[in-house]
RNA sequence: CGGGGUAUAGCGCAGUCCGGUUAGCGCACCUGGUUUGGGACCAGGGGGUCGUAGGUUCGAAUCCUACUACCCCGACCA
């Protein structure tokens, strides 16, 4: 079979990069940092949203839009916010262009706006500028809103869906009477994430806190999911945030309570990306393609007629129809794929390349013993089914993959996780077999820093439902409650 | 944003050093035929202001200047 990707063992970013043009998921745009999505790509983003657009419909939120621009003099209200994003903001200075001189067009100087416009990097700002005016009450309260969203982050190296200067997202932004539901709220919708990188990416994740350096900007607690690549590097994958009283103080968002007393109210904010989608790419993939989890692939059976003659071909399209009719009944996509123009081989490198979970291929000789070949991805074995079992076959394969897709990334966590009690057994593995690195941490940021700078690891999370165990500090030696995860990360 | 590299047909490249008819090759694409159980073969054909803008020259893909984009390595970040 030609080779059509470069392996991951010979170049894993460079794989990473040739799947996602050649699997046809995006491409790099005309603008700077920019991606297009395409159909095939975006048709799996649109399965992430919904099911997780359900999700949050289920945990009683609703969604609503803001503006794609949020005033400058906003940003400035929240001062460690604004220090987080400043560095990385689009602004709009213009309102107009004309004709220039030299032929062309060019910025109006006449048209400058009053106030200069961010291009969101993420809503709080203009959401809890809104909530103001919505939240009189604790009766207004818990106020549980979501959107759907592009945001504007200017990033100096970009990727692929990991790390574009426009991405898509959601971005849940929740106001709560009291500090402990906003803790509940951070905590419920982690678990979300969890439950859906876990039962739908078929990623098992990992759920922790950030530390002080790796909090959001604006918040008192970050929450994330923290998934393993198969370079062993650490992506993560959503976030969490309780923001305390500091939005709702920065805007000035008060309720009065049923004593009649006047409180700030109190915020989360959560979110996930399109980054999911480079997540699903690293996590399953292989140097033939794509490996798609079947709740998330666009196509979920493809169908290879392999004929002679055009009575052949007629003969077993007879017999596919009906078929393909009875899995579309059950909810189950599927195509049929008589391109006269393409050879079955290329077809079958095809589908493989694209991720389709399962491939079926009937020829003169299963069309005269009544079966198919069944060719799943994950696998890439091979079995002949009868026509009369096959239905069933496939039902239970798509969930089988499901399973196994999971079970797969578990294995390769599993196996690069380190318990690591010194620090030069730290680098060593960082070096020969990098993973998760579970070793104890004095709480302090100069030893975070430092342990960056001479490794390039960084503490991902500190977990939660971990056994608490004490030790000491790999680097300095002092007390620790509890191991913490580290990783190099994307 | 710092260091390095690249830019020629949809994609991948040669040609650039040393300026000189009509800018080539492979894949892809179109037509016809033969094929079809793992990326078919033969024949014919279409497609290029050589990244953009200036400059040098009788003449520029080739030399000079600026700009832009992309890739790799850092710093920053989801």
């Amino acid at each position: 079979m030609a080779k059509i990707l470069t392996s991951r063992k010979e170049n894993y970013s460079q794989w990473y990069n040739e799947l996602i043009i050649k699997a046809d998921l995006a491409e790099n745009s005309a603008v700077r940092g920019c991606m297009v999505i395409k159909p095939y790509g975006y048709t799996i983003w649109e399965k992430m949203q919904s099911i997780l657009d359900d999700m949050f419909k289920k945990t009683g939120h609703v969604n609503a839009y803001f503006p794609l621009f949020i005033p400058k003099s906003f940003f400035a209200k929240e001062a460690d916010h604004v220090d987080g994003f400043a560095k990385e903001c689009a602004v709009v200075t213009h309102y107009r262009l004309r004709n220039s001189e030299k032929g062309g067009i060019e910025v109006d100087p006449e048209a400058k706006l009053e106030e200069e416009l961010i291009v969101r990097p993420t809503s709080e700002t203009i959401i809890w500028n809104t909530y103001r005016n919505w939240i009189q009450s604790y009766r207004d309260l818990p106020l549980l809103i979501n959107q759907w969203a592009n945001v504007v982050r200017w990033e100096m190296r970009t990727r692929l869906f990991l790390r574009t200067a426009e991405f898509l997202w959601q971005e849940g932004h929740t106001a709560h009477a009291t500090k402990q539901e906003a803790i509940e709220e951070t905590e419920k919708m982690i678990k979300v994430y969890s439950d859906f990188a876990t039962n739908y990416l078929g990623i098992p994740v990992l759920i922790g806190t950030k530390t002080e350096n790796e909090r959001f900007a604006g918040a008192l607690e970050t929450y994330s999911i923290e998934a393993m690549m198969q370079d062993g590097k650490a992506l993560q994958a959503g976030t969490s945030h309780f923001l305390g009283q500091n939005f709702a103080k920065a805007f000035d968002v008060k309720f009065l309570n049923n004593e009649n007393k006047e409180e700030y109210v109190w915020a989360t904010s959560w979110g996930v990306s399109t980054r999911l989608m480079g997540a699903l790419v690293m996590a399953h993939s292989d140097d033939n393609g794509l490996i798609l989890p079947p709740k998330l692939a666009p196509l979920q059976v493809a169908i290879v007629p392999i004929y002679k003659t055009e009575e052949q071909l007629s003969a077993i399209k007879q017999r596919v129809n009906k078929l393909v009719e009875t899995l579309r009944s059950k909810n189950i996509t599927v195509k049929f794929d008589d391109r006269d123009y393409q050879r079955p081989g290329f077809k079958f490198a095809e589908y493989e390349l694209k991720g389709v979970p399962i491939r079926l291929a009937i020829g003169p000789r299963d069309f005269e013993n009544e079966t198919y070949e069944v060719a799943r991805r994950d696998t890439l074995e091979k079995e002949t089914v009868s026509s009369a079992q096959i239905v069933e076959h496939i039902e239970k394969l798509l969930i089988d993959i499901q399973d196994n897709i999971y079970n797969k990334a578990l294995e390769l966590r599993n196996k690069n996780t380190h318990y690591i009690d010194t620090y030069s057994e730290f680098k060593n593995i960082l070096e020969t077999n990098p993973g998760f690195i579970y070793a104890h941490w004095d709480g302090t940021s100069e030893t975070e820093n430092k342990i960056q700078e001479e490794t390039k690891a960084t503490i991902r999370c500190i977990p939660i439902n971990s056994n608490p165990e004490h030790g000491k500090c790999i680097v300095t030696g002092k007390p620790s409650k509890q191991r913490v995860l580290f990783a190099k990360a994307y």
